[in-house]
DNA sequence: GTGGTCTAGACCACG
DNA sequence: GTGGTCTAGACCACT
């Protein structure tokens, strides 16, 4: 269901983070859609269930799912979750604005890249 | 003359290299010219010359500057540095656009954020 | 009759106990008035008829409740109950306000916060 | 420096963060001052040094306190802090409210509490 | 069987 | 020596 590499030099549990996240901003996952128990993505991944557990706390921090004691972890019902991912996206953007003015790169271009995609 | 952040958790030879990188890329620091001396650096910024050392030095690995023993370091005179860098910027631009636009985010409101900065 | 929420990691017992015992403290449901049989709650909520059990069972030994063997379970007419539940909620009430004051939030900030509930 | 029950059923990180807090609320803890170290704590407590990390994790993402890889854990600059302080202490305070009003104490009531403070 | 917490100990990058 | 991450395995409350 999940592919990690251990390479990259990014944390396991990071890596968990953006896939998940991108399964849910894609649509691949719907609102209130079960995921995967916490042991199981450990033990399909050869990775410990601390591990995925972090992922899945930090997911939930964030508002993009939602955990029930005894029951299992649950897509956000969209409210907030696609104002979270709203947020993180604007972040990402600004700071990859600023790197790429910062490198020289003119206000037009950016604009023009915009506009191309 | 540099200024680092010892909070946001980057790595202090992070901050170094790409306010450098920076000043490069933005014409500041013209090619030839000279970097202020490791040690210098160092106690201005109060922090260990191992760390202004690593960054100088990773700098050069990326040919962005070159060092001269017992002389000091100065700004390579080659653009292959600088043309990299803003290729790297532009893909790191256009991956953020993606993301931004499949959670919604309107090409306007990117506009905006780019010229509010 | 109830209504529970899934989200927020309080126990579905947990939130039982507290929507019957608001039920109670409010008036709704008056001394000696028979409360819903356990399998009907269950069944209505969709949950295990040991969770509900657990719920009469917790309030049963606060006093709130009694439970007649084969009949049913029934609001206790004893107010000792009621009054104790005032005095722990007044007790966190003056404990929040002492933590709110001393992280410099006005006291008519707090009074206009009760007054929008 | 710190002291934690274990009875209480209370999360021994969450006592942790709840201390913490409190001394930064009650100004015991200035801005910038340095925390003790992750394995100090753990070593003081009879800890395990994942459970004070996980405290010290906690406060961060509440904008209490900040952390520098391989320096240290310091008190958030205040304005960040009080301003998560103060949003916490809202939220108990609220929560403290909707429950006292679900017991059938009267608003006039609460406001008499406030000033009698 | 689920999520949540905890222990015991390890390695890494960084300063 | 510091925070950050990870493993291996355990116990608990809850459904």
């Amino acid at each position: 269901m999940f592919s990690i590499s251990i390479k990259g030099g990014l944390p396991i549990y990071e890596q968990l983070c953006r896939r998940i996240t991108e399964l849910i901003s894609t649509g691949v996952m719907q609102k209130d859609e079960k995921l995967p128990a916490v042991r199981e993505v450990a033990k399909q991944l050869g990775v410990n269930p601390n591990t995925v557990q972090k992922a899945y706390h930090a997911l939930e921090q964030q508002g993009l799912i939602y955990s029930v004691p005894a029951k299992g972890s649950y897509v956000s019902s969209s409210e907030e979750g696609v104002i979270s991912l709203r947020k993180n996206a604007m972040k990402n953007f600004t700071e990859s604005v600023k790197n790429a003015l910062g490198c020289g790169i003119e206000r037009q271009a950016l604009v023009e890249a915009i506009d191309s995609i």
